[in-house]
DNA sequence: AAGTGAATGTAACTGATGTTACCCTCGGTT
DNA sequence: AACCGAGGGTAACATCAGTTACATTCACTT
């Protein structure tokens, strides 16, 4: 746990951060699809994200899902972070994107930390900062662009994080986090395909140039 | 100005602060419709909300605007709080909606008063948290609700704000804020009345149960 | 080989929203 | 009184996205 720390956090927490880390953080490893959070649950410690990739969903009233954006490695959940103001449920779900590392952090260390590191004040507010443009750009995104230019945000972010061209899902998948329907989906797939921007294989789109 | 702050943050700041509020801070009345803050502008200071209703936009490629949520006494700009992050140009847009009071503070301080003062750090988590929500509230807003429907949250959250059923705003206005166009919103106000939940005047609207 | 369910393709239709065009009315100005 | 611009009403149409329905293909099981 240590050496992930190191690798992950080294540079941008201070030393004796990382020993207290290492004393009361809870090391855990998840598998892609892991459900980490769920909407209405009770939050039980901060997560921080030492490798793979998480995503975080919104849902509405009919239960179905919307993206709102991804995690990384040194990055932390800030709606998490609410837990310490009353606000003890979750509003989002989290589930791993990918096989996942990360640490566990009671709430009950946030307060006390934010008071005597500096480095550990800056992260949590940098963490809420980058929420917070992920956020402006989820909302471009559903009100300025059509379906077509974020189904193409979406293949290329997902090519991205996943370091690979070949993105596999479903249209089905793709129809849920774009809260969307499959048909709508695939025919737009279809006609990025017809254009030589991708090709589309059974369980995978294989992105050319989009 | 010590008066104004007593009233609005009396209860949340210690008294230590507030006198160093009062030291740095800078008074400043502005009238509805002033602009407050420009997309791309670099962020001066932080503005502390005393009095009055700021609302915040966001603006799309062609210059079409969204409104994202309203600011009210005992509220700051938390994009603002970003400066200090690295980020020095706005990315929204802030016009005060209502005349309004506020107290502008150097963002040097910030580093410093998160630092010393616990009343300080709680106020700026619980800012970022706030608009966290609101901007939730956003995005569900606009990816899972129809334009009646958003369109009635905005009648009455204006007439929330304003502590006033008579909503003081032309249909191109409402348009404007709901990054639509003049005549759906003519349209969809037009239904409503005629379901006896509104009356229109010329440049007013009158809620009468929505 | 036949059966099965998931994934995908596609057509036809619907509904919500945006666009264009033109109208009228109100209030203030010339 | 005549004029004018802003605000608003409305029709006709276009477009995007969602829905329904059904066919096809593939991988895997029986």
């Amino acid at each position: 746990m240590i050496q992930d720390l190191k690798t992950s956090y080294g540079k941008i927490f201070e030393e004796a951060l990382i020993q207290d880390i290492v004393q009361v953080g809870t090391y855990k490893e998840v598998k892609a699809g892991d459900l980490l959070m769920e909407i209405g649950s009770y939050v039980k410690g901060m997560p921080l994200l030492v490798s793979g990739v998480v995503k975080i969903l919104r849902e509405d009233k009919d239960g179905n899902e919307l993206l709102l954006y991804y995690l990384e490695k040194g990055d932390t959940c800030s709606m998490t972070m609410a837990c310490c103001m009353g606000q003890p449920q979750s509003e989002i779900r989290a589930i791993a994107e990918t096989d996942a590392k990360l640490i566990m952090i009671p709430i009950q260390k946030m307060e006390e930390w934010t008071r005597t590191y500096r480095t550990w004040r800056n992260f949590v507010f940098e963490s809420y900062h980058n929420r917070l443009n992920e956020m402006l750009n989820t909302i471009d995104s559903i009100a300025f662009d059509n379906l077509d230019d974020r189904l193409i945000n979406y293949l290329n972010e997902k090519a991205r994080i996943n370091n690979n061209p070949l993105v596999n899902n479903t249209h089905q998948e793709i129809a849920d986090d774009l809260h969307s329907s499959r048909v709508v989906i695939s025919r737009l797939l279809k006609k990025l395909e017809n254009l030589g921007k991708l090709k589309l294989n059974r369980n995978s789109i294989e992105i050319i140039n989009l």
